[in-house]
DNA sequence: TACAGTCGGGG
DNA sequence: GTGTACGACTGTA
């Protein structure tokens, strides 16, 4: 029998291959299965590889032994002996009583995950359209009908269930759940379970939902239905395969990007996915279409791939490609950094190119940037772990490309695609969500590229590679300073991919397209105009007003709308009051067309400066407006001096909510010891301990930032009091803008 | 004043 | 399952 239709689910079988399941075109859902055999590879002494040969013959469960070439990226073309093992899912054990007995040996493709095999050898990856010739529910030969990189994939109809509690479980116990299906909504108390329970088994009957999507699913609802079906003894179809219990995974926390993160335990089912909103790696920024994206190019099945942390995405994508092209997969990372001579290791600190900027507020100010600068370099120069550099020349590659541009540039490419799509795409156009969403996350992808070249672990990762790709950026940079000051402007700030610049007349179209297209020429690498500013400030530190800071600034476009960086507003930490204020202030500021302008605009903003202050001392500022929310750095007790955050979180903890490091906590100010009073305490806060007056402190502190840059100030400074303008390269390579 | 703790990026 | 920057800034002792 011939089946089309799109892949929805992938995981082994437990006896020699793969489970699949199958959206149809005819509307069923199809559980088949495929043989497939995987196979690891070692390399090493002959001696050890004859033994080894031996070991695997000797053991029961076959495995097909053979002598074979392939490719290792960093030492060539080696004789390896291939070790293929008809039962997927019992790779694991095998490779490890092999790595055990024979732990001197180099191994290969040895962890893969089995959806990025099937994907590199079959070319069907999740979601993919395909077409499937059957024998019962036997798979004979698959082929796929569309590519990963397709802009407009038809999806599958899905069938959606919603479950959500009627409470945040992380602050109060739930009373009920609410049920969603298409139109129907309803809520059911959480005693008796019995009734939540068979309530869910009919739904899961009749409706045979594909995708369970939850409000705390992973941390609460999906183990508090798991341990009810235990303790009742009903039996419920959550997974739609009945041979598999739900897969759980335990919390943990884990250092990333320079600081603790926490992710709670999950809950995966078979043949039907469960996603908590809650529990998805940036599910609010992208939602379901984004997360079905991440499956799409990395080839993880779906409930994966929505769970994505930031490196396994980009590894993902990598492993497919060297599978395909017969490149070899590290088991553990072969290559350890060379050591380097003090010369390199100055160099090797260097990251992203920053400029001082002139303090001040500036008129007439064009903003550029380069466009996906870290991934764009690496794939226009052929930036990868085996790819031998030396010095920087901005000469577009035309050497064979590397393991990582090679699996970046489609990607790259593809999202291009969908910025330029968007950019003349009309608001009503029902695309435009699902672009934006897809580019949000293949941005994720591209921009972890750049950040897992440097990683020491990565099987693809090589710090010179890593350097190299912040090497080419600064050299970019430089060559757009040139241009630019060759057409008369002044450089008034840089910062890693991108650049400030104004003349002494207002610029006009065609000055700006001059300016786009000598930049463009001299880098080799894609600019985009940020925006011309009426006017914007670079503010000096809070420390000392006579020295620049390179990332703190806010402006205004010329269609009146916003830029803002590095102040109050822009963290998350701060109390929604006070950015709201700073964001209230831009607004009315905005509306000057001109720094001269800005005088008379001044009265407005007194007027609603003072209504917030008002608001706050008469205690009318919504408590919502005063939470702050700080991440936990580390386990409670591990704090020496406690920080708010600290000390809310122990205040939880007295009536049994634990906070793990990573975790955000939400608190207010209040007067007295402890100060603080965790938002997620039973008790609400009481208005008449708050701390009005440190709130006030720092609300006039964020209007300062805003005003001091923009106010004329009463005595003009002595010329010579102004700073010194440095050109100064620091690391500041996670500053990887796309 | 010194040190400990937190955040950033884009859209 | 995986990036242990680095500078600016704030709060506490």
């Amino acid at each position: 029998m011939k089946i089309s239709g799109w892949l929805f689910d992938i995981y082994p079988n437990m006896v020699n291959g793969l489970t699949l399941w199958l959206i149809g075109d005819d509307g069923q859902r199809h559980c088949l299965q495929h043989e497939f055999a995987v196979r690891f590879y070692a390399a090493g002494p002959s001696a050890q590889l004859r033994a080894l040969w031996k070991f695997l013959e000797e053991r029961e469960e076959p495995v097909k032994l053979s002598r074979t070439e392939r490719r290792d990226i960093y030492t060539g073309k080696i004789t390896v002996l291939a070790c293929e093992v008809p039962n997927p899912a019992a790779l694991r054990d095998l490779f490890q009583q092999v790595s055990l007995a024979f732990p001197d040996l180099t191994y290969y493709d040895a962890d893969i995950h089995l959806a990025l095999r099937y994907a590199a050898e079959t070319g069907v990856f999740p979601l993919a359209r395909c077409e499937v010739e059957t024998l019962g529910n036997q798979v004979q030969a698959i082929q796929p009908l569309d590519k990963r990189w397709e802009l407009d994939p038809v999806a599958p109809p899905m069938r959606i269930l919603s479950l959500a509690p009627d409470d945040d479980p992380s602050c109060r116990t739930p009373k009920g759940i609410i049920f969603q299906y298409e139109r129907y909504s309803y809520r059911l108390d959480l005693e008796p379970a019995r009734a939540v329970l068979v309530n869910l088994r009919t739904i899961l009957e009749r409706f045979d939902p594909d995708l369970i999507l939850t409000n705390h699913g992973d941390t609460w609802l999906i183990p508090w239905l798991a341990s009810k079906i235990k303790e009742l003894g009903i039996s419920i179809p959550i997974n739609r395969d009945p041979a598999y219990q739900i897969l759980t995974h335990k919390e943990h926390t884990y250092f990333s990007y320079g600081k603790i993160v926490y992710r709670g335990q999950q809950s995966q089912f078979f043949g039907r996915w469960h996603l908590d909103k809650q529990n998805t790696m940036l599910w609010s920024d992208y939602g379901l279409d984004g997360a079905l994206e991440m499956a799409r190019v990395t080839c993880l099945p779906v409930q994966e791939a929505a769970r994505l942390s930031p490196g396994s995405g980009i590894s993902a994508m990598q492993f497919v490609t060297a599978m395909q092209t017969g490149i070899l997969i590290p088991w553990r990372k072969a290559q350890a950094e060379k050591p380097k001579t003090a010369l390199e290791l100055i160099r090797a600190d260097m990251g992203g190119m920053v400029y001082q900027p002139t303090i001040g507020l500036h008129e007439n100010v064009i903003g550029i940037d380069f466009v996906s600068m870290y991934p764009g370099i690496m794939v226009h120069f052929n930036i990868s772990p085996e790819v031998q550099r030396s010095g920087v020349a901005l000469e577009p590659s035309t050497e064979e490309p590397g393991i990582v541009p090679q699996t970046l540039e489609p990607l790259l490419k593809k999202r291009i695609a969908y910025k330029t799509a968007l950019f003349d795409m009309p608001k009503w156009d029902d695309r435009r969500e699902k672009y934006k969403a897809r580019s949000s996350a293949e941005k994720w992808l591209l921009v972890t590229c750049f950040g897992y070249l440097g990683y020491k672990n990565a099987r693809f990762g090589r710090i010179e590679s890593h350097e190299a790709v912040t090497a080419y950026g600064r050299e970019a940079l430089l060559r757009a300073k040139e241009a630019a000051e060759e057409l008369g402007y002044e450089i008034l700030h840089m910062y890693v991919d991108g650049i400030w610049v104004k003349k002494a007349t207002k610029p006009d179209a065609d000055d700006i397209r001059k300016l786009l297209e000598d930049v463009a020429d001299r880098t080799g690498l894609p600019i985009a105009l940020d925006g011309m500013y009426r006017w914007v400030a670079f503010l000096p530190s809070q420390v000392n007003a006579k020295v620049p800071v390179a990332n703190r600034y806010f402006g205004v476009f010329q269609d009146g709308s916003t830029k803002v960086r590095g102040i109050e507003a822009r963290r998350r930490d701060t109390a929604p009051l006070l950015s709201k204020t700073q964001m209230g202030i831009l607004e009315i500021l905005a509306k000057a067309p001109d720094i001269a302008a800005i005088r008379k605009v001044m009265p407005e903003v007194d007027r609603f400066i003072d209504s917030k202050v008002r608001a706050l001392r008469d205690g009318r500022v919504p408590l919502e407006d005063l939470v702050m929310r700080q991440r936990l750095s580390r386990e409670l007790e591990a704090y020496r001096t406690p920080s708010p955050a600290a000390r809310a979180a122990q205040q939880l903890a007295e009536v049994g909510k634990t906070m793990r490091a990573g975790q955000s906590i939400r608190f207010i100010i209040t007067r007295g010891k402890p100060g603080v009073h965790a938002w997620d305490l039973p008790a609400e806060v009481d208005r008449k301990s708050i701390d009005v007056q440190r709130y006030q402190t720092l609300l006039y502190r964020a209007i300062r930032t805003v005003l001091d840059a923009v106010v004329p100030l009463e005595k003009p400074p002595d010329l010579f009091d102004l700073p010194v303008r440095i050109e100064m390269p620091i690391k500041t390579d996670l500053m990887a803008v796309c």
